[in-house]
DNA sequence: ATCCGCGAGGTGGTCGGACCACTATGCGCC
DNA sequence: GGCGCATAGTGGTCCGACCACCTCGCGGAT
C-alpha cells in the first residue's frame, strides 16, 4: 500500500532494475522462469516500454536475464558462469599496474585451486587434463596452444570443486586478456619454460601432492607476473601502438 | 573498408556495446573523457538513439560509462572499484551452496590480503584499523557494528596494496550479502567470538606478523563459512524465514 | 572593472507508437 | 495420424516528441 507513492529515487530505469533484482532475490522469480512480456512488465511497473527495455538490457549484460527473440525473457540459471561473465570485461579493460594486480589475484586463486584439485581430482578429470597437456605440446599454432592452455587450467579449477572460483579464474584468463599479455611474453622464447611448468603442475596432480601443486601453480603464474612487472617498470607505459583519438 | 558492410552478427545494440568497449580498449577513449552525445553516437554507429541508449545503459551498469543528466556521458576512471561494483550483484543473488563457495573465495583472498597487510601496513593505516575496531566494540547497534566491520576489513585490504583485491573483497562483503548471512550467525551469540577474532587479527597486524595474520583472518572467515555449511547441510535449504512467494 | 544572477541552449531521461524479425502454436490439408 | 503453413505473439528497431537538468555566457548591478 505504502509503495504506491513513487519513491522518486534515481531514474525510473534504475528503479526497474532494482525491482526485478529484488524479485529474484526474494525468490519470486525462479531461475529459468519466463518473465511477462516487455509490454506487460512496463505496465506493471508503470513505466514506458523503452525504459523497461533498458532495464532488461542492463540485467541481460549482467547475466541475470536472457532475452530470446520471438520467445520471451527468461531468468538465467544464476550459476557462477552466468553472473561472472562480466568479470572478463574487467580483465579486458584493465591495463598497466592493474594487470599486475589481476595476475596477483590469479596467482593466489590458481595456486589454491590447484592444491585443492590435487587432493580431489578424479581419474577422469586427470585424463582430461593430460589430454590438453598433450595437445598443447603437439602443436606450434599459438592459437591452439592458447586454447588448450585455457582448457588445461579450467579443468583443474573445476576439479577443485568450487564452481565460482573456476568462473572467476576463467574471467581472469579470458582470451583477449591472455592474448594481450602473452603476445610479448611468449615471443621471448618462453614456450619451453611454460611447458616445463605445466608438466610440473601435472606431476603434482598425478602424485596427489597439494603442496607441490600449490607451489608449481604459483610459480607458473608468478613467472608471467614478474615478466609483466618488469615490462611496466622501465617505461611506465602499457604496450600497444599509440592510436590518436579519432573524431 | 571491409567493415563497411554490416557483419550482421547479433543485435545492433550488442554490436554498439562491443564497438564502444573496443574504442576504450584501443585507447581511443581515455578514462574521464566525455563522449559525443547520444544522438551523435547513434548517427556515427548508424543506429537509432533508442538502441544506442540501451548500449550506453549496459556499459553504465558495467561501470565503464557514467551518464550525467544534462551534462553528458563520460568514461569512468576504469578503476577497480568502478568495474567490480557489479561483483556485489553476484553475492546478492547467490544462495545455497554458492554462498559457501563465495565465502571460501573470500577466506582465501582475505587471509592473503591480511598477511600482506601485516607486512606493509603503515602507522596511519593501523590507527585507522584500530579506530574501527574500537567503534565496533563500543556499540550494540547491529547496523553500526556491520558498518565498522566492513570498514575494518576494507582498510586492511587497502593496506595490502592491491586495489583490485580490495574491490573484490568489498563486493564479497556487500551489505546485503553480509546482512543475510550474519542475521542468523550473530543471533547465536557470536558477537563475543567475532570480537576475539578481530582482536587477534589486529594483534597480528600490530606485530607485523604475516603468518599469524593469515591464520587469524582465515579462521575468522572460516568460522562463518563452517556455520553456513552446517546450516545448509541438514535441511538443504537456504537460511532465513521461508517467505511464501508474494503475488 | 568586477561580480552576480538569470536565461537560453544543449544534454540525458522518458514516453508513445509504429513497424520489422523471429518463434511457437495450432489448424487444416495430405 | 503426421506434416506444413498461416497466424498470433514476442523481442528488436526505429522515429519523433517532450521533460528535467546542467552549463555557460550575456547582461545588469555593484
Amino acid at each position: 500500500m505504502d509503495d504506491e507513492t513513487a519513491p522518486q529515487k534515481g531514474t525510473v530505469t534504475q528503479r526497474a532494475i532494482e525491482r526485478i533484482k529484488a524479485m529474484i532475490g526474494e525468490g519470486r522469480l525462479e531461475p529459468g522462469q519466463r518473465l511477462p512480456t516487455e509490454r506487460d512488465l512496463a505496465v506493471q511497473l508503470g513505466i514506458s516500454r523503452s525504459s523497461m527495455r533498458e532495464a532488461i538490457r542492463a540485467l541481460t549484460v549482467l547475466g541475470v536475464l536472457e532475452a530470446r527473440h520471438g520467445s520471451g525473457i527468461y531468468v538465467t540459471q544464476l550459476e557462477a558462469g552466468d553472473l561472472l561473465e562480466t568479470f572478463g570485461v574487467v580483465a579486458d579493460l584493465s591495463r598497466g599496474p592493474r594487470l599486475v594486480e589481476l595476475l596477483e589475484i590469479r596467482r593466489i586463486l590458481e595456486s589454491t585451486a590447484t592444491a585443492l584439485a590435487a587432493a580431489r581430482i578424479t581419474a577422469d578429470q586427470l585424463a582430461e587434463v593430460e589430454k590438453h597437456l598433450a595437445a598443447m605440446n603437439a602443436t606450434d599454432d599459438p592459437e591452439e596452444i592458447l586454447a588448450h592452455d585455457l582448457a588445461f587450467h579450467r579443468e583443474i579449477a573445476v576439479a577443485a570443486g568450487n564452481e565460482t572460483m573456476a568462473a572467476i579464474l576463467e574471467g581472469l584468463s579470458s582470451r583477449t586478456f591472455r592474448a594481450r599479455v602473452w603476445r610479448g611474453y611468449q615471443e621471448e622464447g618462453a614456450f619451453a619454460r611454460t611447458r616445463r611448468e605445466h608438466a610440473a603442475i601435472h606431476r603434482a596432480l598425478a602424485a596427489r601432492d597439494p603442496e607441490a601443486a600449490r607451489a608449481a601453480a604459483a610459480a607458473h603464474v608468478g613467472e608471467v607476473e614478474e615478466w609483466l612487472r618488469a615490462q611496466l617498470g622501465p617505461q611506465g607505459r602499457s604496450p600497444g601502438p599509440d592510436v590518436p583519438p579519432l573524431t
